[in-house]
Order: C-alpha cells, then structure tokens, then sequence
RNA sequence: GGCCCCGUAGUUCAAUGGAUAGAACGGAAGUUUCCUAAACUUUAAAUGCAGGUUCGAUUCCUGCCGGGGCUACCA
C-alpha cells in the first residue's frame, strides 16, 4: 500500500506541479497513534514546487488521491500532514488474505544468494557469552534475510591452528596422562580448555622465576622453555609431523564434539564449516599474486606490505618476513574458497567491532586484488559484552562460560516457574523442555533486543527476569493467544487460525 | 597523537530528518465475581554541552566533555 501511495502521489504531484518527482520522493509515514488515520503523507518538500503553503498543497494532494483511490475512505490534513484514512473493507481484505498465510510476512524470492559467517571460535577453549552474541545476531540475521526472499548459506570459521592451538596441546602431551571426555566425563571443549589454562599457569611459573634471578620480564618471556617447545611444535605441526599432527586432530574433534553439543542447546546450526588450517596456504598463493601484480610490496626483511594510505588507513603487513602468514592472510585464503564454492552475492562477516579495522582491510585488499566478491564484503560489526564489574578477561577468569551460563538460565526458569505452578500436569520431560524454552528464550531476547553495535552490559539477573520486555513474557502472550483460539475452537466459533509452535 | 563506535527517564532499551521523544523495570496510587493475577489501570520522570544546516534535528555537520575500541610480523 505504501508503495502504491507513492507511485500514485508522485504522479499526481508531477502533473499538478509540472515537476517531476520520483516514487522515492514521497513520504509516506504511519500518523503517531492518537490519530485516527492510517498513513501519512509529507507535503512540505512538494509545497516548494507548487509555491503554495503546505496546507494548500496538502489538500490539493488529498483531492487528486481521493479520486484515484477506492480504498481512501478520507483524508485531513493538519500543518502540512496529509493523513489518509483507508476503508475498512481494505483493511478486512488485508486481513482475510494474511490470516491464513503460513508465510506471513515473508517476501518473494530475490534469486540472491548470501553467505552469513558467524561464531568464529578459537578451537582452544570453551564457548562464552561474548560467542553467544554473535551466534545469536549471526543466526537471527540469516533467518531474516532468508525471509526477505534471499538463499542463505551459514558458515562457521574455526581458527584451528596456531600459537595458541599448540598452547592446549603441548599443556595436554605434558600433564594429560592418556585423559579424555570419556574418562573424565568432561565436554571436549571444556577439557582442552583447561590444558590451556594449565599451559599459561606452568609458563607463569617459569617466567618468574627467570625474573627471579634478575631478569626483565620480556626476556624471561623468550628464555622460557616452555615457550620454545611452543615454537618448535607450531613448527613440527606446519612441517605435518604425524604425533603432533594426531594430537592436534584428536584434540579439535573433542572441541568440535563439545562445541555441537552447545550450539544444539541454542538450536543454532551450519551449513558449513570452515577451517583456517585448510585455508591459510592458499592466502599465501594469494599475497604472492599480489606481490607479482605489483599491488603489494616487499620489505627488505622479507615481509610483504599493502600501502592503504591512500584510502586513509596506513601500510599493512599481509606476511611475516618469515613467511608464515598472518590474520588476513587466512581471511583472503578462506574467501577465495567460498568464493568458489557458493558463489555468493554478498558475504556477510558477524565479528565484533574490535575488528572493524581488519575487514575495513580485508574489503580493501580484496578490491585492489579485482576479487568479484569484494564489493559484496560487508562487516556485521557488533559491540562488546561487558559484565557490571567490567570487560570479560580471560586471564582474570571473569569469562561467563556458555555452558554454564545456559544451565544456569533453564535453573533458574525450572524455579520461578515451579513458584508460580500450573505445571502439574506435566510429565518430567514436558517441564524440562518448558524450563529451556523459557530460560533459552529470555537470554536470546535480553541479547538481541539491544542494537547489535552498542555494548551490552550483561546483567545476569536482568537477562533472566520474567517480566516487562522480555522473551519470557512474549512466550506468555504466546500461549494466552492459543489458549483463547483453543477455546474459541472448543465453542465452535469459526475465523480463527491454528495456533502454531514456532 | 591519528582513526572508529557509543552517550535518551533512577535503570535497561526504542524512535526511515517529521506532529505531543515511546516501552519495560524500579517509584507512587489503585484493580479479586470477566479471556492464565506469570495479569491489568492510573501517575511522576529523559535527548551530555555549545554552535550550524533545515519549514522541521534524538537523528545530519563542526567543536567540546564523558565511556569504549582500534592503531602488533597476536588471532
């Protein structure tokens, strides 16, 4: 309707001022809610081309459209606000036509295809709730551009590989004694993270205690063994020794197994996953492109180097003079490959803002590489979690951990609800399944509610009120509405609609 | 230092450049024969500061003040 007014208004004003306007000039609003009309039209930008006032003009608008229009039941106009009143047989036929539309609200097919990366984790730790936002906007994102009639395609990205991989691993071949999830009945991920933190306490140990025989923390940071068995296993894993090789592998699968087992708790999934160890020699060949292009350059130390200073942004190292690569190599690597395979139209990145620089120099590089796909590069830039006592840091163990904090939500939805009661009927499974949606359903709406690029403040007893704005009452709402379509199917009055689960 | 993001009731969040800046929580005052009281009604309360563009600015531009981030041969 909305684009019917405007075609139709341009048109009007065109012909009654001798001015062309375009559909896109008009305005059309929805009137604030103490106004019985239905939409509104701007007319002080047409008040100009007419050189009359804008009441004038309105109303000379209303007369024209109220010819036109069968659907106009009237029109007013108020300082230069043409509102518009349908009939309510329109609004009847809207109605009768959506009420029963399965697919209500989605639009037709685009025949563009979008690709959606979300999630990203390290494969060194556990899930936390800074994962939990992005998986949440990256998830939601593609269900909405799926609506908007586009195909899309979810990737995950796992950075597999690396230093900090090799952290776990070396902490796990140390003090690991043959343990696995099996025999200690813990999740994969949750296991290798602790050899992780295992590794950065052992190597906290032996730095002080170079200090303390007169060291500067910097050198003891070098001289510390446990930092050149680090160094020699990055460099037995890009060589492909076997025992490193299969540690690493089993090490991943047990993160993988933990990491599908929490992303079946959020009811999230992918299409695909990528990893960066797959990906990253190929963005090698790419920086060697273009380096024989002519597009980057050289260093005398080896390193190679793209000059974004043209584009406001300064040089950028793409590999180390070593020639091992770095962060955007990876990227450059893995968008070929999905390039290749998808072919899609626009790829959308969902990564945190601390990174707004990188895919500003990702898109660049692309460009300047004359990648088909750069210009559809588009960075879903969201803001940081914090706690009420500040940034989540590692190090200080204040990181919420996404298993936990699930377990935690369902345990407090399983309290209030038993408080309230009305679930006597229900059998052990039905109350579990209820306390989830409930508590699964209050975290996702507290965290996606907020505009994705402000910072969140992560309160945890907010996110888990039941109350007010939150996910908890809109399921409330949910089940009133069946309740009184079961009721009205009860009494056999007709009109109504299934109510659905969704 | 340079670049980027954010700043709205006591609090957490809304508002394609449009009319009287909306909700919720919390505060105050009420509602029991009626759809689930996990509810409802009424009420007080806000655009960081100073300019500019515009018929009109929470929104766009400039400066300042506050908060955060980036500026690594980490990822």
């Amino acid at each position: 309707m909305q684009h019917q007014l405007k075609s139709i208004t341009s048109r009007i004003v065109s012909q009654l001022y001798h001015q062309e306007i375009l559909p896109e000039q008009v305005q059309v609003n929805i009137p604030p809610k103490d106004f019985p009309f239905d939409f509104t039209i701007v007319a002080f930008t047409f008040a100009k081309l007419a050189k009359k006032s804008p009441d004038q003009t309105a109303n000379e608008i209303g007369a024209e459209l109220i010819k036109e229009m069968p659907e106009l039941d009237h029109y007013e106009v108020v300082k230069g606000f043409l509102n518009l009143r349908l009939k309510d047989a329109y609004w009847i036929g809207v109605f009768d036509a959506e009420v029963n539309n399965p697919l209500f609200g989605a639009l037709p097919p685009t025949g563009k295809k979008v690709m959606v990366e979300y999630c990203g984790p390290n494969t060194n730790k556990p899930l936390h709730l800074g994962h939990l936002r992005n998986i949440f906007i990256g998830h939601s994102m593609a269900s909405i551009l799926k609506a908007a009639g586009h195909e899309v395609v979810k990737v995950n990205i796992y950075n597999d590989r690396g230093v900090h991989i090799c952290k776990s691993m070396l902490a796990y071949q140390k003090y690991g004694n043959h343990e696995t999830p099996e025999s200690s009945g813990e999740k994969g991920d949750h296991l290798v993270g602790e050899y992780y933190v295992r590794f950065e306490q052992e190597l906290r140990k032996q730095v002080s205690e170079i200090i303390a025989q007169g060291l500067t923390e910097e050198a003891a940071k070098k001289q510390a063994p446990l930092n050149k068995e680090i160094s020699e296993m990055l460099l037995k894993w890009e060589k492909g020794d076997t025992e490193v090789r299969n540690l690493w592998q089993t090490l991943n699968q047990w993160v993988y197994q933990g990491f599908e087992e929490t992303y079946r708790k959020i009811g999230n999934d992918f299409d695909k996953a990528y990893m960066e160890s797959a990906t990253y020699l190929l963005g090698k060949t790419i920086v060697a492109e273009g380096l024989e292009r002519k597009f980057f350059f050289k260093k005398p130390d080896g390193s190679v180097w793209i000059d974004l200073t043209a584009d406001g942004l300064d040089q950028k190292v793409l590999l180390r003079a070593d020639g091992t690569s770095v962060y955007i190599t990876q990227d450059l690597g893995t968008a070929d490959v999905r390039f290749k395979e998808y072919a899609p139209d626009v790829m959308i990145y969902t990564v945190a803002n601390e990174q707004d620089y990188h895919f500003k120099v990702l898109k660049l590089v692309c460009q300047k590489l004359g990648r088909p796909y750069a210009n559809g590069i588009h960075h879903l830039s969201y803001g940081l979690v914090d706690l009420p006592t500040g940034r989540m840091k590692t190090r200080e163990g204040t990181v919420v951990d996404a298993d936990d904090l699930l377990d935690e939500m369902d345990l407090t939805a399983a309290q209030k609800t038993r408080e309230v009661g009305k679930i006597e009927n229900f059998s052990e499974t039905e109350q579990l399944t209820l306390f989830h949606q409930l508590g699964l359903g209050a975290l996702k709406f507290y965290i996606l509610k907020v505009d994705p690029k402000k910072r969140i403040i992560f309160n945890p007893e907010e996110s888990i009120d039941f109350h007010g704005f939150t996910g908890p009452f809109i399921q409330y709402t949910h089940a009133r509405i069946c309740s009184v379509l079961r009721k009205a199917a009860e009494r056999s009055i007709s009109g109504g609609r299934q109510c659905r689960h969704s």
